[in-house]
DNA sequence: TAACATTAGTTTCATAAGAAACTAATTGCA
DNA sequence: TGCAATTAGTTTCTTATGAAACTAATGTTA
């Protein structure tokens, strides 16, 4: 039988999104102002610095944002001169984006404070508290993937 | 010994992010156009199904909604006629808040959507996966609100 | 009881974000 | 070849969102 009746403070959606918009924004407040890095800017600086050389469109399939937000972030963090793009010789719609050297020197800084803080959620998980909440969670997504 | 290396696809934050928002976006498209309706008006109906009559400033405490979000949503809603306002005599800055009849018949059809998509999500958990997973979700939640 | 502080809710203003249309380059295939 | 379809990325337009200022009512305190 169906429960026919909604607490949102049970239902995990809802959680999901509580919960993920809190540290999103706490995290966020670690950097932005500091850096002055919006959101989408420090993600797609995330991308390049763990796979550099890759363009536009790859940050897109890698961090699941929206192209548009990716082409934003993107113009505004060559303007402050973060990133480096080369545009391809062999087809010239593509460009290659890197982490200029100030860009990696700000993605060196903004690492820990990211790090830190999933140590910090993390801080009263065993190792097999972590190792099941992590299977848990990736069977979530793969049925979400499934829907 | 700190890791120094962040890898988007493992960190927690990020895949909280890009699950809450795919599980939002995917149950959103079940009622917003059907019925014309935006996250924030669904949450303020929500909130207002489970706990009738209580006002605008108990319903951002309920759902931890932006309060210019749950004054936005309430006018929408007053106009569409999917809730009723009834200001309070002793204290003429309040008002109480409940669903109208058709939003209450609309709150009605939209529940089984969420609960369906939550059953989904869950389809192939055991009543103990589900139970830890809870438990650690609650665990992170704790752990994000000390922060 | 006259000020000052607080609270509920709204409005304004500036920025963020996404859908759709667009440009420019490349690829596929008749 | 040459033209339609595809792809990379940008721009435009509309709507969403949040911070801060504001209005109106109530509470507090000297």
């Amino acid at each position: 039988m169906t429960n026919k009746t909604l607490l949102l403070k049970d239902f995990l959606p809802y959680r999901l999104s509580l919960l993920s918009n809190k540290i999103s924004r706490t995290i966020a407040d670690g950097y932005e102002e500091r850096f002055s890095l919006t959101l989408p800017e420090w993600r797609v600086m995330a991308a390049l610095g763990e796979e550099p050389n890759i363009s536009a469109n790859q940050v897109v399939e890698k961090t699941a944002m929206d192209k548009v937000a990716v082409s934003r972030a993107v113009k505004k963090l060559l303007e402050d001169g973060r990133i480096e793009r080369q545009f391809s010789q062999d087809d010239r719609r593509r460009s290659v984006l890197t982490l200029s050297e100030s860009g990696a020197a700000i993605y060196q800084d903004i690492i820990p404070i990211a790090l830190t803080h999933e140590q910090r959620l993390l801080a009263n998980f065993s190792d097999e508290e972590k190792a099941q909440f992590d299977a848990l969670f990736d069977k979530l997504m793969q049925n979400q993937s499934a829907l």
